[in-house]
DNA sequence: CGGTATTTTGAGTATCGTCAAGGCCAGTGG
DNA sequence: CCACTGGCCTTGACGATACTCAAAATACCG
């Protein structure tokens, strides 16, 4: 199931590596050119693998289209999700040494790869990349603890409530749910049952349940196994317990969304 | 419960705030006298409040001594706790905006605080601090994940098992757990049950029995509710089912012990 | 030594995990 | 074009685990 990439794989394309990625766009202008001169496109396909467990990555990474998952591999073969990367988010530990957990698809995806030495090279010289570097981290940071957040929920429901939640409002920005026509938002679920069972903690057959049950409570309608539409974001808010971690007026701002617009 | 630090309190003192905090002590001279003079070291009792929750503290922190626990405060006033502080971490959110947790005391404890400006300041003329920083925000996201991977285990027999041997590995290296007689391990747990449970997402009474539990099977001894000692490492690793996320071989060295040596 | 908070224990119920079977969809080959 | 096959999701029934409520025991503190 999962497809190493052969030596020189993975789709490396040349052109105008950093378009797209809003994150870049404050940097000064040559800072920005210069980056576009170490920078790759590398693509994936589904399953691929784009970091290997404990490899040293040679690059940098950041996601500039569709989800990667980083997971780590049991001494069992069992392989255990601990989070995924969404566009925008970068990966590859600057400075440091391997990772202990391996990086791949999660959906057919599109990176933009940094050569790691030219890379800390230019972090040395430009406070202003370092710093961008430093607060990607921090962001990771939060999200890692917002995920504690969910995982520490009792109940299943709870937890995928969370989860949700966390889809359409973190990865959602950039991956535009649009909003339905009532208002509701639709958000696509990039991993299969079984993972999603072992990020949240519990079993396949478990969260299907779970799913069916918020559906049966009109807060979220099942479209295909992988799209829902969220009806009711303050009861999904109530159902995961987290007035906290969950930012739900920013959701609804920037879903824009005069709730309650006609087709 | 928890007392907040008026103005001004929190014990204030400084001399020599570095001292001992031995991941400053590979910055060159000079930059180490710097941070010296903007350090302060403060103390706190247990319960105290550090930071408040959203707040943008006047100071980046590192703990020198005792336990600091993160915790998001609720709407309706519960807390959950979302990580510990032990001494060596930092903490503070340098160059960015509030925190979205409060931060107090689990145990008395001390920390070196820099005044935020000026550190920031020394950031960006010195990359070895950066570097320091970065690298430290890193660590901490690593360990993020280990909790993820706690969380994620199904039982609370297995999340307990994992949250000792991380409090060993991890927070051990520094609060030296000393070895007992027969080659177990010490661990003095610094929060309370419903600490505990909130932070393994159970019930009180559900960590007290998964505590007899573990002790029943022969993994652990308790000798006040606070401390046990840890008789099966690799029972407990089993039951944690974290073969990935807690390195049995560095704490076994650490202990400087045959592994499972019989007597 | 008494009072309070915390931990522990117990019994009953809800939730979840497990095992097994059925259904849906996509890809394959006749 | 259709039957077949394999993977995944779903559903059902039963046992294991965890939660709830209540009460008892223990530790902590003055």
């Amino acid at each position: 199931m999962v497809y190493h990439a052969e030596a020189g794989a993975g789709g490396v394309r040349h052109n105008c590596a950093l378009g797209g990625l809003r994150q870049f766009a404050e940097l000064p202008e040559p800072v920005r050119r210069e980056l576009e001169g170490i920078a790759r496109v590398r693509s994936y396909r589904e399953g691929q693998a784009v970091v290997i467990d404990g490899d040293k990555p040679a690059f940098i990474g950041c996601v500039r289209q569709g989800i990667l998952r980083m997971q780590k591999t049991l001494a069992d073969g069992r392989e255990h999700i601990v989070g995924l990367l969404v566009p925008g988010d970068m990966f590859g530990r600057v400075f440091d040494g391997p990772l202990n957990f391996a990086i791949e698809a999660a959906a057919d995806a599109e990176i933009c790869a940094f050569s790691r030495g030219p890379f800390e090279a230019m972090l040395e010289r430009s406070p202003e990349l370092e710093r961008l570097v430093l607060l990607n981290i921090l962001n990771e940071l939060d999200r890692a603890r917002d995920w504690m957040m969910i995982l520490a929920n009792r109940k299943v429901t709870g937890r995928l409530a969370g989860f949700l939640l966390v889809l359409c409002t973190r990865f959602g920005a950039i991956d535009q749910p649009h909003a339905g026509a009532n208002g509701a938002i639709d958000v696509k679920v990039p991993i299969s049952r079984a993972d999603l069972a072992h990020l949240l903690g519990t079993r396949p057959e478990s969260i299907s349940r779970a799913v069916h049950s918020l559906a049966d409570a009109g807060m979220i309608a099942i479209r295909t196994p992988y799209e829902f539409e969220l009806l009711d974001l303050e009861g999904l808010l109530a159902e995961s317990g987290e007035e906290g971690a969950v930012d739900l007026e920013a959701l609804e701002q920037m879903m824009q969304k005069p709730r309650r617009d006609p087709s």
